[in-house]
RNA sequence: GGGGCCGUAGGGUAGCCUGGUCCAUCCUUCAUGCUUGGGGUGCAUGAGACCUGAGUUCAAAUCUCAGCGGCCCCA
């Protein structure tokens, strides 16, 4: 019976191996998210989640504030200017939610409820942009939106409230310098990614899967632990698109009235999606310690009467506070095994034991738990103890999901080989580049193409497997969320 | 877009096919007390549930329909 019960509590997690199950799970046991709210598509954020969510948002904001500024624009927008752009509405139309009615009345002009800000920020932008001098603006706000979707909603992942859209929009001179922000986004998230040791490929998405109402579109991907990738962040390269509808003109140095070029991208709690994915395990989450709610916690093993324990450990605690690290001093009167497990379950980086045999020596037990490697440090130095192992954490949790995202990338030169491999992970394979050749790839694949990704993965020699033409492009293909 | 499965305490479940034996089973959780304490201590006592609405019936967790919600597969 006791053995019953302990395999019972282990299973309290499903593995990781069969993913939806355990991230559903893990949501609500690591109480990241309720996913009980009677609504489909919208969740709840407990605050342990929220938590996280506010010290990974504190990162973007980091980054982007060197250059940008943070402001808030409404959540409503007028039918009138919702509609002005054709192809934007065209990408949105079967998603929007519209607000009919104030109390009783209907409304004369129905307000959309944001799907993305464009039509709600530019119409202000044609109003503060005037003269060269004005340029560039880079504003970002971090709001909530709202797409009807159809499809299977996931918590985090795809919401009929996104609650967490970072989306920033700038305005600049020439078409050339807004492709030179495009850039700095893409670097910027990569940063941004790397601070939650998370692998990223960033490539130019095709054509046919742009944003509405775009020059183009870069995107950023990482791959979940299922073998289908997650778009993590986006960037819009607009041209002069909006800036003709919203008549945003400035008066350049020869006196004359032209158009601005706009860029807009974008990053949502998806990025929390990936953080909680790719390092979790089978005992639940596992966090960088930048982002962990709790870093360290500091566990007494007690035996019977033992002040000088408690002492050290709040000794400990105090130190490490001082410091500014987050601690949890645990003296609930649980067993140690159980309080393991509670913490473990909430991704503290990296736990710090004292018993009776550490105090004797002077030691603490330190565990990390990316690796549940147990060690012994000096009290004497336990603050530098700690800091270096959240060095090792975070570049050890960096290193295993790069290495897991690099063998899942696999190289075909078949679409038979992509068809039959891409379950496993993401397929690289020689493309033309012609819409034709790539919309019969994922036609015959079931798959979609993600796009060229930059750098060495993007390039190589082989034959489009449509048109068998030469080519030095790779494309990447996969199933995606 | 098409198809399938499902909804019972905070979480996981038994019961449903064949209506009554169910003021609903077991595990976990939570509360209180004692006990215990280097990987989920043990005991005692207690708390907590049939998704919503309509229908069939003497009788519905169980059958029918609708709504809401969840999951899976295919395109």
């Amino acid at each position: 019976m006791a053995e019953k019960q302990t395999e019972e509590k282990k299973s309290a997690l499903p593995s990781k191996s069969n993913f939806s199950e355990w991230y559903n799970e893990l949501l609500l046991t690591g109480e990241i998210m309720d996913v009980r709210y009677p609504v489909k598509g919208l969740y709840v954020w407990f605050p342990f989640g929220f938590d996280v969510r506010k010290r990974t948002y504190a990162i973007i904001r980091e980054l982007l504030d060197k250059d940008h500024q943070e402001a808030l624009f409404p959540l409503l927008i007028p039918e009138t200017e919702f509609m002005k752009e054709a192809e934007h509405i065209k990408g949105f139309e079967n998603e929007v939610y519209w607000v009919t009615h104030g109390g009783k009345n209907e409304l004369d002009v129905k307000l959309a409820m944001r799907p993305t800000s464009e039509t709600a920020i530019y119409p202000m932008y044609k109003v503060w942009v005037r003269s060269h001098a004005d340029l560039p603006i880079r504003i970002y706000q971090i709001v909530n939106t709202f797409r009807y979707e159809t499809k299977h909603t996931r918590p985090l992942i795809r919401l009929r409230e996104i609650t967490s859209f970072k989306e920033a929009h700038t305005v600049h001179a020439t078409w050339d310098e807004a492709a030179e922000q495009v850039k700095e986004a893409t670097r910027i998230y990569q940063e941004f990614y790397r601070r939650l040791a998370i692998p990223t490929i960033v490539s130019k998405r095709p054509d046919w899967d742009k944003f509405p109402g775009a020059d183009y579109t870069m995107a950023v991907d990482t791959l979940m632990p299922d073998g289908k990738t997650l778009q993590i962040g986006t960037a819009h390269h607009l041209g002069s698109n909006f800036a003709k509808t919203f008549d945003i003109k400035y008066e350049n140095l020869n006196g004359e009235q032209v158009y601005a070029h706009q860029t807009c991208y974008g990053i949502s709690e998806r990025s929390i999606a990936a953080l909680i994915s790719i390092h979790g395990d089978d005992k639940g989450l596992v966090f960088p310690p930048e982002v962990a709610p709790v870093q360290v916690a500091v566990i007494p093993i007690i035996f019977g009467n033992s002040e000088d324990i408690i002492k050290a450990c709040s000794d400990v605690a105090e130190v490490l506070k001082k410091d500014g690290i987050r601690v949890a001093l645990d003296t609930s009167d649980e067993r140690p095994g159980a309080k393991y497990y509670r913490w473990e379950m909430k991704g503290v980086p990296v736990r710090v034991e004292i018993g009776p045999r550490d105090l004797k020596n002077n030691v603490a037990t330190i565990v990390r738990r990316d690796t549940g490697g147990k060690e012994t440090a000096p009290l004497a130095n336990i603050l530098e103890e700690v800091r270096k192992r959240f060095e090792a954490v975070h570049k050890s949790l960096f290193e295993k999901a790069s290495n897991s995202l690099n063998e899942r990338i696999i190289n075909c030169d078949t679409l038979e080989e992509v068809k039959e491999r891409i379950t496993n992970g993401i397929a690289r394979i020689p493309w033309c580049l012609e819409r034709e050749c790539g919309l019969a790839m994922e036609e015959a694949v079931g798959a979609g193409i993600l796009g060229v990704p930059e750098g060495d993965l993007g390039s190589g020699t082989g034959k489009c497997p449509v048109c068998g033409k030469g080519t030095q492009n790779m494309a990447i293909m996969a199933k995606t969320y």
